[in-house]
DNA sequence: CTGAAAGCGCTAACAA
DNA sequence: TTGTTAGCGCTTTCAG
């Protein structure tokens, strides 16, 4: 423990505690005389201030909570850095939370555990929707990720999945593929997220005048690569064909080309495979993927943006901010020569 | 803010704080008629208590933080979620601190950043040394992973990467391989650990009896997964030939991988693959990639246990603790028939 | 420009 | 079993 108090300074340096305050914090008007012994009796000391008292103090701790799902999940774990640098510029420091889409963990999240903890919190929901969020009684500034919920009355930032989906379906007919498939819907789990993506790929295809096929809606049990790979090839053994494949997101992708390699079908030759986060996956596989990229660092900065304007003592109803996306050309389904 | 405060409660129930203070901490012997009264005013007034206060009142903060290199690299991503996870088993929430392999963030991590933020610090350097780490005065109980830093004063948890890189090299030599290369050496910028993994896959390769060919450990640009495919690609190109290859870390193998895979090569037929850290990448890879597994529950444990003793007051030398590592088999490298 | 003292909200030793 | 009260270490008016 940081044994060493302001006042035992002050008292070495003969002052009062006010004055070792203001050499902690540089305070300006302070007689050069006095700086240097108060500065000389902290550094003998090995004085370092306690954060705590501080907080208490003055109300504020600096730090923001990011409730995510998964740590671990490569969009969460770039996002989460993203977020974490962008809050380190601003001189805030996060605390991640970990919900593992749990509902009670989620529910924790905004209730009691970060009271007088945090300044503010960053959450992306899965579980908890609007009307949930809504009730929940919030007295900490909040700024929601996703698309599980988009209660009006709380901030929120999200990319818009309708139209990205839409855009990676239309690439795929741009690269002349009529039979498209999307990898996937999570058995008995569809989240709202995989809703919307599932939207704006009808909606592509329905424009372009293309008889939807419900079939080509692949499931899967869950959402490890592993089980995308074998609803791929099953897909592929009981004879279904297609030429393009929307997934999901980009560990969907990975299942799919994995699928696709082992029943002896060529990416992207063969088929077209998009996925979705732009995470760093996308260059690690073979060929590599083209993916729907949200603009992350944008993101990072609008919910910041957002949060600080609460904890600013901003009031009024919840804000909706879109932050823009775009489509990473890899080899997968590659960039149209122009 | 929570603007309700315990003496808020205890005035609408009539009774004193630590009363209130007794329902809040579920205290056995508290009146049921006091306990109900005194429940229904902190319910009317949605009283939540003030985790700051408290932790000026006890000195217990009841958190930790993780400091580690990046929070978006696989390894420590993962790293993180188990820590993460003993931590809340234990009460603890974890503060995760990225370091981006910064000198002056390392020593800010020691430095006065956690003073009476945080109970007990988890450092994973990459920078600092055994002597600067040991200069330091830190107050905070603190427990170091890694290779980078072990100094005899302070407590450490590591696997054994001599021998784990030797094991991997002797599975390859298992594999009837001979010309077996080590990707790669970080161009002026060689890390401890790296030289650990080095100096184990030249031991088996000397008992083996087969010469050491200093052509066969593969210098690469920085850490990317590119670098190292370029890399690889290049040796074949000025015609190195091997039948192996030991990676730094599984990122390093997805780039040999792909270099391989360009250059014409099957895995594991032509070269077989190892990789290192068993990440979620092994299994996502085309082939998927044998690697080496630190034994990573095990890991937080070990470091939980350690640094609550800490906590909880142990004093004395620094103990070293070494964690199992295993070797786990995938395609790029079968294990061996039997 | 510097000092004195009143909190910040909660805990825990000590009384009752 | 419940109440009183003195801190925890720092910030911050308000005087001087």
């Amino acid at each position: 423990m940081g044994r060493v108090r302001l006042i035992d300074v002050a008292e070495l340096a003969g002052v009062s505690m006010k004055t070792v305050s203001n050499v902690v914090h540089d305070y300006p008007h302070v007689a050069p005389a006095l700086r240097t012994r108060v500065q000389a009796a902290i550094d003998d000391l090995g004085y370092r201030p306690n954060l705590t008292a501080r907080r208490l103090a003055t109300g504020r701790t600096g730090m923001i909570a990011l409730a995510i799902p998964e740590i671990d999940h490569p969009y969460f774990s770039e996002l989460s850095r993203r977020i974490a640098e962008e809050a380190t510029r601003r001189g805030y420091r996060v605390l991640i939370e970990q919900t593992l889409s749990d509902t009670v963990a989620e529910h924790a999240v905004l209730k009691d555990r970060e009271a007088g903890l945090v300044d503010g919190v960053i959450f992306h929901p899965v579980r908890m929707d609007a009307i949930e969020l809504a009730t929940v009684h919030k007295d900490t500034p909040l700024v929601l990720l996703g698309e599980a919920a988009i209660p009006s009355t709380t901030d929120h930032v999200m990319i818009d999945n309708v139209a990205a989906a839409k855009e990676a379906a239309q690439h795929l007919l741009a690269l002349g593929r009529r039979r498209i498939a999307f990898l996937g819907v999570v058995d008995g789990d569809i989240t709202v997220s995989t809703n919307r993506r599932l939207v704006g790929y009808q909606q592509a295809l329905v424009e372009a005048g293309i008889e939807l096929d419900p079939d080509l809606v692949l499931t899967v049990r869950d959402f490890s690569p592993e089980s995308c790979a074998d609803a791929t090839r099953a897909a592929l053994a009981r004879g279904l064909r297609f030429d393009g494949v929307l997934c999901r997101d980009d560990k969907f992708a990975l299942g799919a080309l994995q699928g696709l390699h082992r029943s002896g079908l060529a990416v992207p030759e063969d088929v077209a495979v998009i996925g979705w986060d732009d995470t760093a996956l996308a260059s690690y596989t073979l060929p590599t993927l083209t993916s729907i990229a949200p603009d992350k660092p944008r993101l990072a900065k609008v919910t910041l943006d957002l949060l600080e304007e609460r904890m600013n003592g901003h009031q009024g109803v919840g804000r909706h901010r879109l932050v823009p996306h775009s489509l990473t050309f890899r080899e997968s389904a590659p960039e149209l020569p122009r």
